[in-house]
DNA sequence: TATGACATTTAGACTTGACTAAAATACGCA
DNA sequence: TGCGTATTTTAGTCAAGTCTAAATGTCATA
């Protein structure tokens, strides 16, 4: 049980890590503090076994301190969505006040939110939401709006606004459902499709939340 | 903008304001403070124009406190009512979750949350969720399961979970719906309804949600 | 290998929101 | 009116998380 202002540092550390040796100063730099006290947290973040430190190897979390941020950035990503998908903020909105929204972590709370967002695997930025046991989703499956015509299974949605999903079932666009995209015509941004017996057009907004396969 | 402490404070006042006079004593052994300080902590929103404070008329909020403290239990009460009716957990476990997620108020939030639940009026305590404008709803629903045989009117629901919803919608008791109760069978605790030209068997789970007038 | 630039570490201090212990005040009632 | 009890207030501490300024290390390279 971190504190709300080391699950920051954690956070911090997990994005970082990607970009290489974390030192004192970068962590520092990233997270707006001096690096005296930067120092200061990472000692006692070392002292809960999150994170080793020394100067030769930089910042490096732990197995524990790894898992912990993992599951961070899976409530952050979670709000995310719920911001987005179901409050209606624009994408670019849901940031900061995820930021707030994380901290919360009674037992069940991410699970819930989990189930009650249908398990989302990227959130509304099109990042990966680690998942429950950890695991980070790759992009396997492909935007409909960026494929050639051909046949396509659909296979997900990358959002559950129910505005969007009424429109969704109102044209058969369903999980399962198999298409063919006949067109972009590309002046206009329409996507034409074959759904079953009836052409529909339907513009990027959708076309690009729809996630397919080849079928 | 109070700090997560000092709404603490201001929630408690609001609460403890309907038993009578306010004293230092009577709001530290709510909070769980010693007196010295929470007088501090009143010096501090006296100071920002919260509340006034004298030995002998007490801890009173002013009407700028008044309106600070009135949103951040309509907040509560909001999120205990998304805890509830959409992440599905039990009445009695939603307070100590709403106690962290009320401090999360970024302009709009509120009222997008307010919006997505159906702007609810009372949470699932039956407590009353003050409005946006501060005004407190009061009751003047009548709850099905208590009233006797005759003629209603549907006025609202108590509730906003998904599958409680869906009942209800497949039973036709929707709003603005007039139905019969006929009977309570007590012993096994159904409520015999004639709504339309159809006769339905409802349990308590639905009676006690449906908030009718007499038609 | 000495030096300058940059990174790290130490030292000391501040703010917030809590604490305890003890002093001051108020109040009920004998 | 004055005593005893309860409440309020003061005074001094503490821990967390931050700061600044200054001291110390490290390292590439001139």
């Amino acid at each position: 049980m971190p504190t709300l202002s080391q699950e920051n540092y954690l956070k911090a550390l997990w994005h970082l890590t990607a970009g290489g040796k974390v030192s004192l100063q970068r962590l520092a730099s990233h997270l707006g503090i001096s690096p005296a006290s930067t120092l200061a947290m990472v000692r006692k973040l070392a002292s809960d076994k999150l994170v080793t430190y020394n100067r030769a190897a930089g910042i490096r979390l732990t197995v524990k301190g790894q898992a912990a941020a993992t599951q961070i950035v899976r409530r952050h990503r979670l709000w995310e969505v719920f911001l987005h998908d179901k409050l209606g903020y624009r994408w670019d909105e849901v940031h900061d006040i995820a930021e707030q929204l994380e901290h919360v972590a009674p037992a069940d709370l991410t699970e819930r939110l989990d189930a009650f967002l249908g398990h989302p695997t990227f959130d509304p930025h099109g990042d990966p939401i680690p998942q429950r046991d950890g695991t980070i989703p790759q992009r396997t499956e492909l935007v409909l709006s960026e494929q050639p015509p051909g046949s396509y299974r659909i296979v997900g949605l990358a959002e559950t606004r129910d505005e969007l999903l009424r429109q969704l079932t109102s044209l058969h666009l369903t999980i399962g459902q198999v298409l063919e995209l006949r067109d972009h015509r590309r002046f206009d941004d329409v996507f034409v499709l074959r759904v079953g017996s009836r052409t529909e057009h339907v513009g990027r907004a959708v076309a690009d939340r729809i996630l397919v396969e080849p079928a």
